[in-house]
DNA sequence: TCTGGGGTCCTAGGACCC
DNA sequence: TCTGGGGTCCTAGGACCC
């Protein structure tokens, strides 16, 4: 059996586990530039405020409501999260950890499922303050559906197993909702009259692989109860990407080829911290997707290395010269990023075979090795490279950031105690 | 006026091979 | 005038996830 366990509101709860005052109120979390809503407390949800809405649309309802806006703070989130997984380790279960908010436990033998999850969900509380659903079923695809009802059933436990439970349970649920299909596949699904997960099971296998190819039957199958998706226990990372959309399009190049140069700045210091290579490098960048008077421009280049690295200088060139081959005069660019792939392990790196023994390599090394010490010491971007740019500090925005309570001696908790 | 950021996987089509 | 059949690999783009 697959146990699926889902943090709450995740981002929100983690706020609300710092901040007594915001418990059982409507509170959301902001997107960069405060553009979108990323995350919602359960109240908030309550008042209609939709998942990855855009903040503009909905400030009426929030002062209406009176929700409170937080930017948001992914450092103290991502501890959060590894203190929740750091638990499920504890219970010494095959477990694979999906998402900042979820993981999956895999249990071959037969026990006491409910027993074992109301003890999980227990100790996460207990220890971490966060609240935890968990569904139960015999493939991944059902665990989600099991851990969807969970969420309003008020324990935040169901256990799917017997044949005519799961039949009931998908006869209710749209196939919307079904883990694997979005809104396109809906879309069309809908079109077929395919309306409920129940409705999608009793289609036939070549018409789904048609229509949906073998992702989308292997979906189908799960929902049936065959077991398609395995336990991914050591997932490691294909690529990693860092991205931004800009309060002010840029047009110009030089202003982008900041931007790019920052982007392989931060991928390179990630890299070494991991003690990764990289061996190709993406650039991409496109205009304002929400812009109807203008056509939508979105373009990529893809750049293979000579040979695997992490060296700040060579990702800066490699990142512009890319950019430069897809960058277009007259165009307004809302959206870039820098995407590194091809990861492999520093110290087990593919040399070229016909590239010299290179003797600045120890240097370069060096080199990185000092600057990313002196950032550490100094605070982030306290040295960095001129194609970068001159970088202004962070004026004071509106929205309040709380503090890495977890993860900085400089923003630790404080107190207040009234008499 | 204002619309996120970080990922994975699959497929179609083109370039190339013999 | 008429031009094969069987493959592999790579890439961009699109679907999905949280």
């Amino acid at each position: 059996m697959f146990l699926l366990v889902d943090c709450n509101n995740f981002f929100a709860s983690v706020e609300q586990v710092f901040a007594p005052k915001l418990r059982n109120k409507p509170l959301v979390i902001l997107s960069n530039n405060e553009g979108c809503i990323i995350a919602r407390s359960k109240e908030a949800k309550a008042v209609g405020i939709p998942m990855g809405a855009p903040l503009f649309k909905y400030r009426d309802l929030i002062i209406k409501h009176d929700v409170t806006t937080l930017a948001s703070n992914f450092p103290l989130y991502g501890d959060m999260s590894r203190r929740v997984m750091k638990i499920l380790e504890d219970f010494e279960l095959d477990l694979e950890i999906y998402s900042v908010d979820e993981a999956f436990l895999f249990i071959e033998q037969e026990l006491d499922f409910l027993k074992l999850a109301a003890e999980i969900q227990k100790r996460i509380l207990q220890w971490t303050g966060i609240p935890v659903s968990i569904g139960i079923a015999p493939t991944k695809t059902l665990a989600k559906v099991a851990t969807t009802y969970a969420k309003s059933n008020g324990s935040g436990i169901v256990l799917l197993k017997d044949s005519q439970m799961i039949e009931s349970y998908l006869k209710k649920l749209d196939v919307g909702e079904v883990w694997g299909i979005g809104h396109r596949l809906k879309e069309k699904l809908n079109s077929f009259r395919v309306k409920t997960a129940y409705e999608l099971t009793q289609k036939n296998d070549s018409w789904i692989r048609n229509q949906m190819s073998v992702v989308g039957l292997r979906t189908v199958y799960e929902l049936r109860g065959t077991s398609c998706l395995k336990l991914n226990e050591i997932a490691s990372q294909k690529s990693i990407l860092r991205s931004r959309s800009f309060t002010v399009e840029i047009g110009q190049l030089e202003t982008l080829e900041q931007k790019i140069a920052s982007f392989a700045d931060t991928l390179g210091r990630q890299l070494r911290k991991y003690g990764l290579v990289c061996s190709q490098i993406c650039t991409f960048a496109s205009s304002n997707r929400h812009h109807t008077h203008v056509k939508y421009v979105s373009d990529s280049f893809h750049i293979q290395l000579t040979e695997p690295s992490s060296y700040t200088p060579l990702l800066i060139s490699k990142a512009k010269k890319s950019l430069r081959k897809i960058f277009q005069k007259g165009v307004l660019y809302k959206r870039a990023g820098v995407l590194v792939y091809g990861l492999t392990n520093e110290d087990s790196k593919q040399r070229d075979l016909f590239s010299r023994p290179d003797i600045d390599e120890f240097e370069r090394k060096r080199l990185m090795e000092t600057y990313d010490r002196i950032n550490h010491h100094y605070g982030e971007k306290s040295l960095y490279f001129a194609a970068e740019g001159f970088i202004k500090k962070n004026i004071d925005k509106s929205t309040s950031r709380s503090g890495c309570y977890t993860t900085s001696w400089d923003e630790l908790l404080t107190i207040s105690l009234s008499k």
